[in-house]
DNA sequence: CTGATACTTCTGTTATGACTGACACATCAG
DNA sequence: CTGATGTGTCAGTCATAACAGAAGTATCAG
């Protein structure tokens, strides 16, 4: 290997590496495939845009699986491409604001995912009240389900709207509230 | 049940197996496998406690499956046990305060996942101190990343020490807050 | 126009983990 | 003590999804 550049896998310093590697481990505990989320890792770290074939060859896997990654990755906003002056190979970089990327991550699965299951709940819903072999119990449990969901989602939906800022003064405000409802709690804590 | 038992499949209200059905599909796409999802669904809309063989009749698994499941499930404080007069087999009811479902799935995957991941991350940092082959820009993202994930994990702490009554407070006031910053809003939303 | 380079799409292979059915253990009635 | 019932464990099978390598397409330099 001291020459010929055949499946040439480029050393990374240690703790990149196991960042890299943890971070694809979580991803992929997350339903997030392994492979994206150690491409992600490794731009987010980067210190200058990378090519397709520069990737492939710091993580070890093939330029075929780097490009349909990148794609995914760039449709859920986590990274872009960053054209190069005189370089006809296309760069990519992170997004470097975390706020930025668990908001487009969270948009994207809320979208995939919970919107349509919310609309099948109201569907069931829908259907259970007008089917006489659900008995009350179930009935009451789907309507609970749907009024949190309800309640989660518009909750959510508002929190998108505020600017970064906000978030922040959100959450030490909560802290606040946190203090200031711990000690004199009056309300029993169920 | 009126004569012979073999591999019977209990039918079940169109509405409330389209509801199973897409509750364990939502928890395969969230890291949960589908019968513990499913079997949880189950048991959230029944009005009275199943034994194992019954859940494995009228979701159409095998029980040694509904077994795991079940264990899977009362680790994670989802359902529990409950004894019946006269009977001596187990049966499982689930816990219906979805506020507590949500917490102790929020919990457990933190406990499982997050935790370790914050670990990591904090050697991950430390050795990069130590490291020169670590570049500025790496040690940099390095250090945002575990400063992000040390709030949210503050932040998070705290809310698990509120009482329900001050969550349900804490998410009008955080509309409230919405309504007050948007209109006036002079920060820049970005 | 032609060759080369970069990128994407496609198909076969592989690995992971979920599920089943059979077996082993524990508990209880008679 | 013994048979019966309920529960837990195990190994084999199967389905799914990620991956690698090869073939195909587009773009650009000369």
């Amino acid at each position: 290997m001291t020459d010929t550049s055949e499946s040439t896998l480029e050393p990374l310093p240690a703790p990149v590496e196991k960042f890299i590697l943890h971070w694809g481990d979580m991803g992929n505990h997350w339903g997030v495939n392994r492979s994206i989320a150690q491409i992600h890792a490794l731009l987010y770290l980067s210190d200058s845009p990378l090519t397709a074939e520069r990737i492939a060859a710091r993580l070890g896997i093939a330029r075929s699986g780097v490009s349909n990654s990148l794609r995914e990755l760039v449709n859920w906003k986590l990274i872009r491409r960053v054209p190069v002056r005189g370089d006809r190979r296309d760069h990519f970089e992170a997004e470097t604001d975390l706020w930025e990327v668990v908001k487009r991550i969270a948009e994207g699965r809320k979208a995939r995912e919970v919107d349509p299951a919310r609309a099948a709940l109201k569907e069931c819903v829908a259907a259970a009240e007008a089917d006489p072999d659900v008995d009350g119990t179930a009935m009451t449990r789907l309507a609970d389900m749907m009024a949190f969901i309800e309640t989660m989602n518009s909750w959510y939906e508002q929190m998108l709207t505020l600017p970064k800022t906000s978030w922040v003064a959100l959450i030490s405000l909560g802290s606040q509230v946190v203090r200031a409802l711990r000690p004199g709690g009056g309300s029993r804590p169920q």
